[in-house]
DNA sequence: CTGGCTGCAAATCTTTTGCATCCTG
DNA sequence: CAGGATGCAAAAGATTTGCAGCCAG
């Protein structure tokens, strides 16, 4: 189908230290987090070799783009498949490793995935809101 | 807890075009689109009227706003609670009026709420896309 | 070597905000 | 007639892009 594909996953120091910021990072940064981390370690990083780097990694498929906070992307380098719980307050986003059997009636319409947003409110913030009412 | 909140919805001309746009539809809009087609009655109608009178119908619940599109916010006057299909090319969302059973072991995590992303190829795409492969 | 990658800055796009004026309730 | 709503423009954020020079394969 696609001729040979040779384009290749080239690697560099940047993108060295972008992959060991995301690997087993539970944290679902944003671009901007990674921007700020990485930059510690290559202050002459830029906001385009992130995305640049994010965008590649998303089309080898090894990264997931989430578009569950409203604000901004925020990115989880997960391999599974997996859903989220994000707190509306703190915006913290915890993995969520169910698999729930979502089928849809038979149509033309081609699935392809699918993706669950679960909203709340975490311990921490629950706490916070009960001590101000108090 | 909160004072008497007599935060009243004022009804304006402008207000009324947004929403005589929004009852019914099923398009999904995005600001823009909204913004594009009620200037055509409202020629002044200026984007900050358009988000302002979104937000205020976000915080009354008559109005959801979608992540599901990453590139803008989508809006869906649909009151009930239901999920959405989207094509990845197109775009186009679809509601998915079904009511799944979504549990989640029981923590401290307050849930709120939940909605399904569904992802596809919708029929016109696949179409164009097995024509082009020919 | 060569084409992909980097860094910088400028450009885009979406959404928000400040403020003077207007008008609904 | 008071406070919310409007319109305009500027600002704020997030993300993308153009391009010259660099470097991994």
């Amino acid at each position: 189908m696609k001729k040979h594909s040779k384009t290749a996953f080239r690697m560099t120091p940047q993108r060295m230290g972008i992959l060991k910021y995301l690997e087993g990072n539970e944290q679902h940064p944003s671009a901007e987090d990674i921007y700020k981390a990485v930059s510690k370690k290559f202050p002459t990083m830029s906001f385009a070799t992130v995305y640049n780097t994010l965008s590649a990694l998303k089309s080898h498929g090894s990264l997931l783009e989430l578009t569950i906070d409203p604000d901004k992307k925020r990115f989880d380098p997960g391999t599974s498949s997996h859903h989220h719980l994000m707190c509306i307050h703190c915006k913290r986003i915890l993995d969520v490793q169910i698999n729930y059997h979502l089928n849809l009636p038979d149509s033309d319409f081609e699935i392809i995935g699918n993706h669950i947003e679960f909203y709340g409110i975490c311990p921490k913030c629950k706490e916070k809101q009960s001590k101000r009412h108090k």
